[in-house]
DNA sequence: TATCAATGTTAAGGAATTGTAAATACCAAA
DNA sequence: TTTGGTATTTACAATTCCTTAACATTGATA
């Protein structure tokens, strides 16, 4: 049986452009213009997954959250929040609106699948665990990170090492791209360096969230 | 042992559709009608909350916070502030009265409900970290900046510059971007010169405001 | 299971960046 | 021209961060 997924934001387009990419992988969809709209629906179709605008006119994202996760019918629902790289995470992170997961806008059809996919797994895997409201939370103007809605600030080389692998979560990158993404082309540097930087992240983030491929690299696990 | 929440507003009405959703979660209430009794019942009660209108005859909200903050007895209880959506924000937070938080009418039971656990968490939370309601606000009209109500006129370069960092609150600013904006494109100055206008800026409004990420630039944080 | 390359760990220097005080330069108003 | 405030530079101090190096551990493979 496919899963549902309910879309809702206010602008059309992307709406539609969502739309599009969920239904070609396969999913069943569903449509809704504001806060008000999404919850009656939701109700009816009982979605596996709430996509959900931030900015909206009269209701907006969290808002919309907060009652869905207040609501008898639906609390279960997954429920990731679309929002535009600009917005003020820290309000947000900092609120707890229970959502599962952030996306950033624009969005990247790929990204977004994946991402969805993850979701969808995570809750279908769904038994011992508490809730998790969303785990890790990369914001790259703000130079922060959000570890369950907490702010953690991390030294250049750090952030910017996990903002790599934040980028693709689940995706390998090996020793050379890190090294020429994260240091450059020309600059060359040690053995250890790399693993120094990881060390400390796990450090700081704890284990479970970056993994070691033996002869290969390092990966982000996101849950 | 359950919460306290004192809940201050002249209409009987407001008041009684809190009390009656608040004492349906649990909470321990009280209520009071202005004020002036606010403040009474508040010294006695020890609420750990106190839900204010901002608009009430005699003493309105802003004024009823600042004394709580002055008196000796209630300093530390957690004020959320009701206002009208219509009402200026800008205007109340060039105030400073250190509030804690702005709930916006109409009320939504549920959305209060949320805020009020948030606040309540955070606090029990807070126990470590310092103080500091430190509210900013700036105004780049009247090139006035406002601190904790108290107005404190700077410097141009100065004031550019915090109002450079408080266009976006909490995102970083290169130094080069810095550069840009506050200086211009053309002019050179030495590498040392937007450190002494940071500290200039440190000096004057305190430190915990700007803050340095070293390798990538500064940034305004807001509480 | 013994081996060896890959990775983990730690602490310590050094490099790079930023902080600071004081001196100097600038500039508009009186 | 003097004055008072602002802006920049200077020279150094302080700090954080990065890297390295030496050694430990791991895990795949023969």
């Amino acid at each position: 049986m496919p899963e549902k997924i309910l879309i809702v934001d206010d602008e059309p387009d992307i709406v539609n452009l969502l739309d599009y990419h969920l239904t070609k992988e396969g999913y069943m969809t569903k449509t809704a213009q504001n806060g008000k709209e999404a919850l009656d629906v939701a109700k009816d179709f009982q979605p596996d997954l709430v996509l959900l605008d931030l900015m909206m006119p009269e209701m907006d994202g969290i808002e919309t959250c907060v009652e869905i996760r207040e609501s008898k019918e639906i609390k279960d629902t997954l429920v990731a929040l679309l929002t535009a790289r600009s917005e003020d995470y820290s309000q947000i992170a900092g609120f707890d609106s229970g959502a599962d997961d952030y996306i950033t806008k624009p969005i990247k059809p790929r990204v977004l699948m994946s991402r969805i996919k993850a979701l969808l797994r995570r809750k279908a895997e769904k038994n011992t665990d508490s809730a998790s409201t969303a785990e890790l939370f990369i914001d790259t103007e703000k130079y922060v990170v959000f570890q369950k809605g907490k702010e953690l600030l991390l030294p250049k080389k750090e952030f910017e090492l996990l903002a790599l692998l934040f980028s693709k979560p689940g995706n390998v990158f090996t020793r050379d791209v890190i090294l020429n993404k994260v240091w450059g082309d020309d600059i060359i540097v040690g053995d250890r360096t790399i693993d120094v930087h990881v060390r400390k992240l796990r450090e700081k983030l704890g284990d479970g969230y970056i993994k070691t491929v033996k002869g290969v690299g390092y990966k982000l696990k996101l849950n």
